[in-house]
DNA sequence: ATGGCTTCATAGTGAAGA
């Protein structure tokens, strides 16, 4: 079984892109973020060609979420269970007999802003939450944008960023709550290649240099880290012409 | 160098992203 998440950045205008990554890679699910589009508006009978099924949360202009998989997407949730929130950052379904719950993160702005307050009441909602969500569904998968890079070695230049939004104390340290649930960051269960990130600014020719971050995570639940034989970053997307700032990441599991 | 691009909502610019 494969899965896999990658922020759009505006499903509208990455479409193709999207189509053009399912029938290459064919993954059983896909987590989505960034879709910028009402639910009205969602190109469902394009992903339905392309032979996926969908579920989604989204709104105008900002944010939005979506779970596109082959297999029919069970006990759909939409949103933090107890948390309001007007922004549409969080979907679960289960497929195939694993809870795949995808996030968009909040992004922070600054160390200190109001919406930095925001992220870290989000984080701490969410770690509520999964608390309970993982005993309900002991095989969980929590793919998405998390706007954090864990470590100094997700960051290009960890000194430039040095207490920035994205690598902070509180940040990291929300991040860390989350994984001592008992979820684990798969793509550190492998050896990987020296400066890998899933996200480039679009400015400063940023991506043919790789000044990056390592932002978009899948975190597995012991049973599937178990099974977990493979965490990759896809760099080809970002590579065409108009692509999306974030790179797909792809966990493969083994007797799913 | 606190910018640099890209998207969206707009109809000339401004907000937001990370």
């Amino acid at each position: 079984m494969k899965i896999a998440t990658w922020n759009v950045n505006s499903l509208k205008v990455r479409l193709p892109h999207v189509l053009d990554w399912l029938a290459t890679n064919q993954p059983d699910v896909l987590c989505l973020q960034e879709t910028k589009q009402e639910d009205l508006k969602f190109p469902s009978d394009e992903l339905d060609r392309a032979g996926y099924q969908a579920v989604f949360s989204g709104q105008k202009t900002y944010n939005g979420v979506a779970i596109v998989c082959k297999a029919k997407p069970a006990d759909v949730v939409c949103g933090i269970t107890g948390f309001t929130d007007e922004q549409k950052r969080l979907i679960a379904a289960t497929v195939l007999g694993i809870r795949v719950v995808c996030i968009y993160v909040p992004n922070g702005q600054s160390v200190g802003s109001d919406k930095y307050q925001y992220k870290l009441a989000w984080l701490a909602a969410l770690h509520a939450w999964l608390k309970e969500e993982i005993l309900r569904y002991p095989k969980l998968a929590l793919l998405g944008d998390y706007n954090i890079a864990p470590e100094d070695r997700d960051v290009h230049d960890p000194q430039a960023w040095v207490g920035n939004v994205l690598v902070s104390g509180p940040e990291r340290d929300a991040l860390h709550e989350i994984e001592r649930i008992g979820l684990h960051d798969c793509f550190r269960q492998f050896e990987q290649p020296e400066k890998s990130y899933t996200w480039w600014d679009y400015r400063m020719m940023a991506f043919r240099r790789n000044m990056g971050l390592r932002i978009d995570h899948i975190l597995l639940s012991a049973p599937l880290a178990k099974s977990c034989t493979a965490c990759t970053v896809d760099r080809a997307p970002r590579k065409l012409e108009r692509p999306s700032d974030h790179a797909p990441v792809v966990a493969e599991l083994a007797a799913y």
